[in-house]
DNA sequence: TCCCCGGCTGAGCGCGATCTGAACGGCGCG
DNA sequence: CGCGCCGTTCAGATCGCGCTCAGCCGGGGA
């Protein structure tokens, strides 16, 4: 999962940019509007945290731009204590969530899973697909029953596989869900990743699609509608 | 399905023409509006990407022409930020639908998929015929629920004939349709892939009206859920 | 009936996509 | 400082896919 922080603080930023990667996310960093409508516009995240003090365009006009454009992404406001009018008028503009500051990480990070849970459409905490179960809030997957021992980029990819189970997922879109703004496109870390996971989940749960992709194939008996 | 691809920027045309090949589109490209016009003219295609920012002829003209000769093939068009003239122009010259640019290619795939569907005027997201069912968005089909395996071609060749069923469709035009514009037309790969296709679908489901091409016929009793 | 033409099919080939094992280098930790 | 873990790279092996070819079949007209 791939996440825009946009917040002009240098300390908190770099608090929770380090928070952010811990949890598992490939972070780009925004310090000011300018900055974060760009890079919104340009990437594809999967959710965005934005503070609403910002040098140049202000956080709600970033956020009325991307809408008035389309974009749906999933946005969580962070306000300044006290700021009513700031949260209104950032729901206003179409934000999905807010933390007003100061606020605990932990608080943060499971705001941001549930937006991330709800935008896939998934009402249950938890991933399941075959015997495969994944708990984004312990970061912790198990392969019928059997806890299993991922590194960190092992599981931000079933995670991802298993938040879009079902659909055909290129390698184009694995790097940019996984990794964040510079990464060197033609390299075959996807293949090699994908490999390991196979190895460790089992070789028929991934399906590679040739020319197209990979894909997570939800067994029978799923409930989960698309 | 195969898609026209108008964009002089050499970066960003080399990405889109890989992201649409990953999508599983047949991919043309021209660089400037006598091209486009030229190819548009020319060969049949399913959708255009157009950008308006062109050598030789604008891309707005380009359109308008098109539409002037009475072509419907959908298109969308790419637009540089903030060119709100050129999005008002655009509309009126017959574009399907628009994005500003920078934008995300995923963006640009559903637009792309919005557009096939509803210009076959088909309301559902998946495609339907007999037991037979197609998911664009998975890139996936299935036969009375049991999941198919079907390479890309069989694939895009399925495609098009559920998107087109009840039709007959020569030979000529799903070649048209499935390969770019170099492509040994006489060549009997294509009964080869309707022989395939029919091993694994059933035998009776295409049906071959000798002289003409090739009909997916669909059967009495249809009732479609979404 | 025989021949011609269009369509069908099984086999096989070449290429590119994908996989995999091994090795490298950075980083954190003891 | 040495060790182990991890992400990445590389090169060779492997495999599947799309295409061609050649022969077969079956229908229809002469």
């Amino acid at each position: 999962m791939r996440v825009l922080l946009v917040e002009d603080d240098v300390d908190l930023s770099r608090q929770l940019k380090l928070a952010l990667g811990d949890a598992g996310y490939a972070v780009d960093h925004a310090a000011d509007g300018e900055e974060a409508h760009f890079l919104g516009d340009t990437e594809p995240y999967d959710v965005v945290v934005l503070d609403l003090g910002l040098p140049k365009i202000d956080g709600v006009s970033v956020l009325e731009r991307w809408r008035r454009d389309g974009k749906t992404t999933p946005v969580l406001i962070l306000t300044a204590r006290g700021a009513w009018s700031d949260k209104v008028s950032g729901f206003d503009a179409g934000a999905d969530d807010y933390l007003t500051k100061p606020f605990h990480t932990e608080e943060l990070l499971a705001r941001l899973r549930a937006l991330l849970r709800r935008s896939a459409g998934i009402a249950s905490a938890t991933l399941s697909c075959g015997g495969l179960r994944l708990d984004p809030r312990a970061a912790r997957a198990t392969v019928s029953g059997e806890p299993l021992r991922l590194t960190s980029l092992e599981y931000r990819l079933l995670h991802y596989l298993m938040m879009h189970q079902g659909r055909v997922i290129s390698r184009t879109e694995l790097v940019e869900h996984l990794y964040d703004q510079d990464f060197d496109r033609d390299s075959n870390t996807i293949e090699v990743f994908v490999g390991r996971l196979r190895k460790k989940i089992g070789p028929d749960r991934i399906e590679t699609v040739r020319g197209l992709g990979y894909r997570l194939t939800p067994l029978a008996g799923e409930s989960d509608g698309t």
